[in-house]
DNA sequence: ATACCTATATAGGGTGTCCGATATATATAA
DNA sequence: TTATATATATCGGACACCCTATATAGGTAT
């Protein structure tokens, strides 16, 4: 059972998505790798390409990411208005059910 | 894509144990369904019995639990250092990531 | 033009959480 | 005893998140 582990006590799985709702939120116009320093920062591990840009690619499906604009390759992100309601549903129900977990 | 449905923008799925770590952390002696009510409290939804006792079952293999006492078939959980200390190594973890997200 | 680096993209599948269904056991009440 | 309610337990699998590997394309330099 990887999630309890000695170094590790859950996996956090379920939360990348909401992870980058988040980010998006705090800092407006993001990019793929943008996305990825910040959760690398975070999290302490890189995500992958093949993990970041599925996500992505599952909230600008559904509706929460507008692309900003195009330099080069490169693709800026920021939040719908629907993909700002999403935050805050989601974001209260986080507080909900984490309600003094944090240091 | 179930976890960005209209109601939830996260399934925050893998946090169980984490949390289940936590409430036994805060309210020292728990047994399975006192745990299950402060879940359905946080969460909205109460986990199945197939969803708590696997859980409890999990952590109790990785040494993190420790069965206080038998009243009946009640079973009362408290943490062991191990799992205190398995604890504490996630919160810190767990706050890295969510640092400044709740509300 | 060629080489190289970076950013984005998709497929395919491993992995493990979580839940429904089901079973067992204890305590209490009628 | 019989019935009922509560607590614990296991199994089997659906589900879908995330990662590895791979591919494509733009920018830049030589």
């Amino acid at each position: 059972m990887a999630i309890y582990g000695d170094e590790e006590s859950c996996d956090m799985r379920g939360m990348l998505g909401f992870l980058i709702l988040f980010l998006l939120y705090e800092k407006k116009p993001m990019h793929g790798q943008e996305i990825a320093d910040e959760l690398a920062k975070r999290r302490g591990d890189r995500p992958s390409p093949g993990t970041i840009y599925p996500a992505i690619k599952g909230l600008k499906d559904a509706g929460y990411l507008h692309e900003e604009k195009k330099i080069g390759k490169t693709i800026s992100y920021t939040l719908t208005p629907r993909g700002m309601k999403a935050f805050h549903v989601a974001r209260r129900r986080f507080t909900k059910i984490f309600f003094g977990v944090l240091d």
